[in-house]
DNA sequence: GTTGTTGCAAAGAATTTGCAGTCTA
DNA sequence: TAGACTGCAAATTCTTTGCAACAAC
């Protein structure tokens, strides 16, 4: 029933691409760690960046987040969302609850809710600032 | 400062690639709009389904949803979101209520919310079953 | 007749993968 | 020394685009 456990190894590539997520509070691309990556380590490829990167989101080391089709990585591991500027790009952290009562009429009709994400879309405070936008009712229902 | 407008022309592309959008309750990729406006329209191209679409959402006459780093559509252009299954694939809307507590929070940090996005992920009834997954303490905070 | 649109195929962008050489354990 | 891992480049996948022919208005 279970495939042969293959031991994992530890290589400098291994090191320096996940250090370099725990460095940043970017939410940087695979192109961006890579970037940074070569920077410690400059024969490193961006191949091997995107395997490092997708086995350490497998562990449970650090998470991947889609913003526009393209992946971005975080070091932050816990339940929380995001907030994306659409001018500036910028992705930030957002606090929010668990809708458990959404969760929960899903549930009852017999689904398995396994992962929840919510973003917000919008602008940055600097954004709007800059473009001149005044914040009122935004978001509808 | 006003960009001269262009008027837009009604082709048999445009309705049947509109209509078979209308028609579906699937969420269809771009590819999928194809296959189906192609039993309309035999000689309808794929550029041409993905440039109508992109136009369509524009307008705000369909919606547009990513899943997977692929585009979906759907008719429904009403606030509502989303489940995904992770064995089938399938879509299905779901209904909740917009997070206005946590909207509120982040507008007052100057950031205006155009848009807010959620998705549960997980299992739904059908491959739940099949996989034979209890429906357990799910989504974890 | 204009000029917006289409079909086609080539180009892009992001990511994955095959493979032979390299390095860890 | 076995075999996991890497660098490299080619391959994939989804989507966009340039362009000449076509067709709305």
């Amino acid at each position: 029933m279970e495939k042969t456990k293959r031991r994992k190894r530890n290589t400098r590539q291994k090191a320096v691409v996940y250090q370099v997520v725990l460095d940043s509070s970017d939410h940087p691309t695979a192109e961006k760690v890579y970037e940074r990556a070569k920077r410690e380590l400059p024969t490193i490829s961006l191949g091997t960046v995107y395997r490092v990167l997708k086995e350490l989101v497998s562990e449970g080391k650090i998470k991947e987040i889609i913003v526009n089709k393209q992946s971005h990585f975080e070091k932050r591991t816990d339940f929380h969302h995001h907030f994306i500027c659409r001018e500036c790009g910028k992705i930030e952290d957002v606090e929010t609850p668990l809708c458990r009562y959404t969760c929960k009429k899903v549930e009852n009709k017999g689904y398995v809710v396994e992962d929840v994400e919510y973003k917000f879309y919008g602008l940055c405070d600097r954004c709007a600032q800059k473009l001149g936008v005044l914040q009122e009712g935004s978001a509808q229902s």
